[in-house]
This record gives structure tokens, C-alpha cells and sequence, in this order.
DNA sequence: TATGTTGCGTAACATGCGTTATGCTCTATA
DNA sequence: TATAGAGCATAACGCATGTTACGCAACATA
């Protein structure tokens, strides 16, 4: 066929591969990754990939590394800027979690999954894992929990949290929302959000606290 | 070649296929599993398969229900067992979740991972979690928990237990029963536990009450 | 204007997959 | 002892995969 295309227009970063294999991982799973459909979607073909990568593989640590950044960084952020105060703190760990704008929960349950039949992967996610483990003991350190109790409370959320993805509860918003000030009390003892009574007034008081030090 | 095998001692019933496809699934996850694998394990051949299932995707079918049954009932028995007694209870599916003669945590994440690519595997996977999170709602209303109260605990267990398994955390025997009366503290209120200080006494502590009503 | 390199597309290779058609061997029945 | 059918093995089909060899167009440089 006489038709090539333009080349200036198309340019196909390693970018582009790894937002295509970014989107294709958290939605089909790493099962459903290939070149060819991967190639499909950016209007291109498996020539072009092997300009960028060496081979899949190559793409394919890039896409672990994407997902240690981005699924990890913004806790690290809300965190820092919320001070000294752990209570602070748990309401900026809440809040990244609540808002969905910056962390992928998607993008964890993908991750873990193809850690199964990825031994690579399954090393960079335990390092992650206990990076954000040791995050949340800080943060119910600075809560005053000593111990133990600390310990167990920092493994009791993040665990929480990942059986809450991993179970990909279809949970309406308001529900969820409502449900965060009970969460709160069981894992902390502390009773500030007990108080609010409707969705937005508990969204408010989180990310307010988030945003404002 | 002139080398056929004798025929009875084969005797491959589904149960042969469904058990080797068990464990490839719990090994290596459902990208795994593939035919001539499963035969091969076996000592036998695709033709054989067919004898005994109409294509792969009944006995994939047969290995959903199998799980379903053996990572349930533990559960079911144990508690009812337990009697009216909510710490029993909750002694009880500790019991089993310790012990795990019975109960498989490897087959829950397995079939968790496959349902993100499988529909019909999100679904039978929907209906069981929604059953034992309800077996726990039960076990803390009998604790004297009430409402929300009650419905937190049983989430907050559940995802615990879940997330858990899904981090397959490697962590020595010794040091998870040791853990164990502060998960039971910070879940139940009850520091009954609190007071044993070797594993071996909080192992027998937990076993004891489960077989003994 | 001639030339080399960058950035792809095209087409083919070997491999593994689920599935099927066919034929062999052993067993049960008459 | 002859026969029908059960219980497999063998081999092939069509398809999708990662990878590679090769060709062609667009741009930069001289």
C-alpha cells in the first residue's frame, strides 16, 4: 500500500507506549497487554515499539516504575504538608485516598496481581509496600500510640485499605463518606468526625485540613 | 510409536484435572494454566481433556465452585460450632484463620486476581465475599456491637484478613501469633488475650476454645 | 542538490494456545 | 471368541503472540 503517513505528526514517545500499557494493565490486567493491540491503540505498529524498547520487557519496567511514582508520591506530599500533627496527618492519608485524583486504587490491584506471575514485580511492590507501612507507623507515632499498638494500627489500615481495592467495593460515595467517621474512631480512638453528620461536611473538614496548615 | 500405556491404572476423573488445575491456579495464577500443561502434569494429553470436559472453560467453571466450597465451609463450620458466644466466634474464625489446614489464603487471591479479567469469576467471587462478610456482622453483633458500630468491625476484619493474604506477608509464625490479642483489642474491644505472653499459649488459648464448646 | 540518519510501516518467523478429527487399545458384554 | 464402546494418544488446524529483517519516507547536514 502507497499510503505512509506523515512522520512529524506522530511522534511516539516512550510516553506514549507506557500511558498506552498504563491504561491497558489497570483495566484488563497484565494478561491483557500485547504489542499489537498496544500498537493498535496508538495508531501505530510493533516496528515502531521496537524503536523506544529493546523488547517488552523493557516497557514493561518502566510501567513498574510509573506506578512505584505516581501511586506513591502523593501520600508523601499530603503528609509532609500537614504538619506535625498526626491527626492532621491520618486526615491528609484519608483525604489522597478519599479524593482519587492523584492515587489509582485500579492501579494497585493490577500491580499486586501481576505480582503473582512476575517475580520483578513482586520485588518492587514489597519495597513499596514497606515504605508505606512504615509511612502510617509515623503517622499513629505522631498520633501517640507507642509500640506494638502503633504497629498494629499501621498494618490494620493499610491492610484495610488494600482488602477495601482489592475487593473493589461498589460502595455509593455518600455511603463511604459516612462510614469514614466510624473508620476513624475504630482505627484511631478519636471521636472529631463522630460530629459531622452530612457527607459534605466530612469531605470539607478532611480536605480542609489537608490543604490548609 | 508402538508404545501405548496400559489403561486403567490412568483412570483421570474430573477430579484429577480439577485438583491439578488448583494448584497451578494457586502457583501460578490463572495465566498459568493452560492445557497441555495441566496434562502434562498429569502424564496425559489434551485428548484425554476432552473425554472429561466439554471445553476449558468447565473446568474452569468446576475449579470456581470448588473454591467457593473448600474456602468457605472452614468458615461456616467453625463459627457455628462456636455456639451463641460472640468471642467464641470470633476465637473460632481466628481459628481458622491460623491454623490454615483448611482454609486457603493463596486460593482467595488467586481467584481474586482472576476475577479482574473474568466476569463470571467477579461474580461468584461478589456473592461469597458478601456471604462471610455477613458470617462477620454476625459474629459482632453477638460481641454487643450495634448499627454502623457493628458493620465497621465486620469490614474493617474482613479487608484486614483480605489484604493480608493479598500482601502475602512473610511473616514468622512466632511473630504473627504474638500479634495477635492487639488485632484483637483493636478489633473487639476484649483484652482477653493481652495476658498470654508465649505463642504457643495464645495458639492453644485460640484452638482450645474452638474445639471445646 | 546529494547523503546519512531518524522514525517508523510491512511482512515474516517461530512458538504456544484451545480445539478437533482420527485411530488405537483395553474392557465389558453377549 | 466376537463385538461394541469407553478411555485415552496422536497429530493437525487456525489463531495470537514476541521478535526480527527489511524497506521507505522525512528531516538534518554538507
Amino acid at each position: 500500500m502507497a499510503e505512509q503517513k506523515p512522520r512529524k505528526d506522530r511522534n511516539l514517545g516512550k510516553a506514549s507506549w507506557i500511558a498506552a500499557a498504563r491504561k491497558t494493565l489497570i483495566e484488563k490486567g497484565i494478561a491483557g497487554i500485547s504489542l499489537r493491540q498496544l500498537a493498535e491503540e496508538l495508531g501505530a505498529t510493533t516496528g515502531a515499539f521496537y524503536w523506544q524498547f529493546a523488547n517488552l520487557e523493557e516497557l514493561l519496567e518502566d510501567v513498574r516504575q510509573d506506578w512505584a511514582q505516581r501511586n506513591t508520591a502523593p501520600f508523601t506530599r499530603a503528609i509532609e504538608a500537614a504538619g506535625d500533627d498526626g491527626w492532621d496527618q491520618y486526615l491528609a492519608y484519608v483525604g489522597v485516598l478519599l479524593r482519587e485524583d492523584e492515587y489509582i486504587p485500579l492501579y494497585d490491584n493490577a500491580i499486586r496481581d501481576w505480582a503473582h506471575s512476575s517475580k520483578r514485580t513482586a520485588e518492587v511492590l514489597k519495597e513499596i509496600e514497606s515504605f508505606r507501612i512504615n509511612q502510617l507507623l509515623q503517622v499513629f507515632l505522631a498520633l501517640g500510640f507507642t509500640g506494638k499498638a502503633a504497629q498494629v494500627r499501621a498494618y490494620v489500615t493499610y491492610f484495610h485499605q488494600t482488602g477495601y481495592n482489592a475487593m473493589q467495593v461498589s460502595e455509593p460515595r455518600e455511603e463511604r463518606l459516612l462510614n469514614i467517621p466510624y473508620y476513624a474512631e475504630a482505627l484511631t480512638n478519636r471521636t472529631d468526625l463522630l460530629g459531622l453528620e452530612t457527607p459534605q461536611a466530612i469531605f470539607d473538614h478532611i480536605v480542609a485540613d489537608g490543604s490548609e496548615t
